[in-house]
DNA sequence: AAATGATATGTTATATTATAACACTCTCAA
DNA sequence: TTGAGAGTGTTATAATATAACATATCATTT
């Protein structure tokens, strides 16, 4: 882990939020969810998906197959509780997964990330400011913007 | 097409710059890449590999095979040239690939798309504002920031 | 022109990421 | 108690991308 933090209360937090959002959805969080949202957190990196069902597999001690987990990361992506990163096909858990509430219940991708090239590492941004700017230059373009994904690369503090 | 233009002098110009650079580069554009460049423009839409090598091997009458399109659009993509669209697994040609040009002669990627989710015609910004203004968002959080990738889903004129 | 080395392309196989289609299970409300 | 919906399991396959090695082409030197 290349940030130094309170690893553990992340993960705690992120179940918190994780119940909290579910109940507001009517949604459950079975367990197979509960373990796919802690072992991406637990990673705390982004996570490929077959990663992650290697993981699983080892944890639950049975075979799991991609769809079950690529379910199970549609879920998560949909309620806003991880994010995929497209530019290493990874998932990673949503540090501020209530701030992509919109009022009308639909959840907004406003997504920014710093992404080391080196050790990838990955810090998540959330900037009203930066979105208002970039909605009104999608404006200026006569274009209705609704999602917006930012990747930045580059270097980490530590791998500098 | 969704946006009206000349598009002739669109695949045109694509074709000046790329000759132009590739000089610049010492770099060749063989009649392959050439026509992968021009398959990408005339298509005027973000393409994926595969439809590529369809294109490609219909009008060479012969079968092109994976690795042959990915390098060359590997090629392109160093020389900015064309950019991939990483919400898409799709490439498509750069409007302004001059503008993308360092002065130490490396290719610098800030690049910002908006990305009709209906007909999914996409539209390229180029923004010096915002880029310095993300890359100083970066440096906020200790992060040294290389390329810059934005994509933005949402609706077009004529989809809306 | 022949030899050489570097670049470009061809070819085969395979890796990686993701989804379709259908079967089974479990819960919970009618 | 049953049947409708949601969740998960299972098998097969689609879609995207790369590794490894063979061949060809071209420019340069001999």
């Amino acid at each position: 882990m290349s940030n130094c933090h309170n690893h553990q209360s992340c993960i705690d937090g992120a179940l918190i939020a994780a119940q909290t959002i579910c109940k507001q959805h009517n949604a459950k969080l079975t367990e197979l969810r509960e373990q796919v949202l802690l072992l991406i957190w637990k990673n705390h990196k982004p996570l490929g998906a077959y990663t992650l069902i290697e993981q699983l597999s080892e944890q639950t001690q049975r075979r799991i197959a991609p769809p079950t987990v690529y379910r199970t990361l549609e879920f998560l992506l949909d309620l806003g509780l991880i994010h995929r990163i497209n530019s290493l096909n990874a998932y990673i858990g949503c540090t501020q997964p209530h701030s992509h509430q919109g009022q009308d219940d639909e959840v907004h991708h406003h997504n920014y990330f710093l992404i080391c090239k080196k050790c990838h590492h990955t810090q998540e941004l959330i900037d009203k400011d930066l979105s208002g700017r970039i909605q009104s230059l999608s404006q200026t373009f006569d274009f209705t913007s609704q999602d917006q994904w930012l990747e930045v690369t580059g270097l980490c503090r530590e791998c500098r």
